[in-house]
DNA sequence: GTCTATACTACGATAGAC
DNA sequence: GTCTATCGTAGTATAGAC
């Protein structure tokens, strides 16, 4: 399929060198087509950019649907206990997700949404983030039931940013764990820590 | 100084539009100058890059350097009391810095570079981030004795990421508070939260 | 649908006037 | 030191062949 060769191509390319950095020119060069296949079948670069933002909605859901799901079934009739390790597995989800491979290219494309959102952030946001974002904080309400929903939303921001670190200050982490690259054995030991950091963070109040 | 009009032109416009997107033109012509200006002092778009993240590394410098040599006069010799209050000072500044709007333009180019770091990353790391980091760690190994050193470390990074989702995740940050930007009572409520979570992580093992 | 060819604009670097 | 002028390259968009 070669629209889908152009979205992954896309997605690597804006992500690594931003809207106005990327050329079309490569995209179609990597995708093996000509640049005018990208006219023909988005529109033209910012079509293309905006369709490499719903592809990247739509794996970002298949991924974490099922955990999502999982909680909104949970969510009515569950202990605390219950629901703690929803959220554990929720923000584990996540972080797994910051330190796959994969995620590198999307999470470029990602971040540079956020700290400069487009029309493309709003697409993210609907198709993918949103859904995820409200399960969590619902979740979370049931955890701490001392905080109210401001409280529990800036709750989630910091529990959130434990494993967005992973990803968007990796150059950091690593150097902070004096390692190259993140590995099997780095992956381990940041996950179980997040679960240490986190567990005290859900069980804060009334434990 | 027509070097630094031309280095904060290009921290903003390299932030926002990475290195291939940002153009000599629009900076020197931003800077109220000749793109040549650009050759002369700099000896191109690269030099000019480099100086950038220089001049960043100087400013982050300047702001949390206080803190950084209050806490290594501090490490030494002081009660666990002492030690967590200097952390969650620190932690607090950090967050200052990733709240306030003239860091903004900084941060797009730190991000960016610890995605894909150049040459850059390690002017950035070794002239501002490793002290701050490596007095973090070491403040912190005195307020949780129940940890190794990488285990440590990985906790560092996890109170870290609770202070840069500020920034990183800025549009997902303010959707989840339903807001359209951060204000004073945003922030507020931000840092009180990040206060909380940090503490309880901090008091964790040995209370 | 996918290609080639082309029009037009903007890029970085540099030479040379002042 | 700062400017203008110019060169060669690369960008997007588009028209038209197949």
């Amino acid at each position: 399929m070669i629209q889908t060769r152009l979205l992954e191509t896309a997605i690597d390319q804006f992500g690594r060198l931003g809207f106005e950095g990327a050329s079309t020119r490569e995209i179609a060069r990597a995708s093996d087509t000509a640049m005018s296949s990208i006219t023909y079948h988005f529109g033209g670069k910012e079509g293309l950019y905006l369709a490499a933002a719903d592809h990247i909605a739509k794996q970002v859901r298949e991924i974490l649907g099922p955990l999502r799901q999982k909680a909104e079934e949970l969510a009515g009739n569950s202990t605390r206990e219950q629901t703690i390790e929803l959220l554990l597995a929720m923000l584990d989800g996540f972080a797994q997700m910051m330190l796959r491979l994969e995620s590198e290219a999307w999470s470029r494309f990602i971040v540079r949404e956020q700290q400069q959102p487009t029309e493309a952030f709003e697409r993210l946001y609907q198709g993918a983030m949103k859904a995820m974002i409200e399960t969590f904080v619902l979740l979370l309400r049931g955890a701490r039931t001392d905080l109210d929903d401001a409280e529990c939303r800036a709750t989630a921001i910091m529990l959130f940013g434990q494993a967005l670190v992973l990803r968007v200050g990796r150059a950091s982490v690593c150097r902070a764990l004096g390692v190259e690259a993140l590995g099997e054995a780095e992956g381990t030991l940041l996950r179980t820590r997040l679960r240490k950091t986190a567990l005290c963070i859900l069980e804060e109040g009334n434990g």
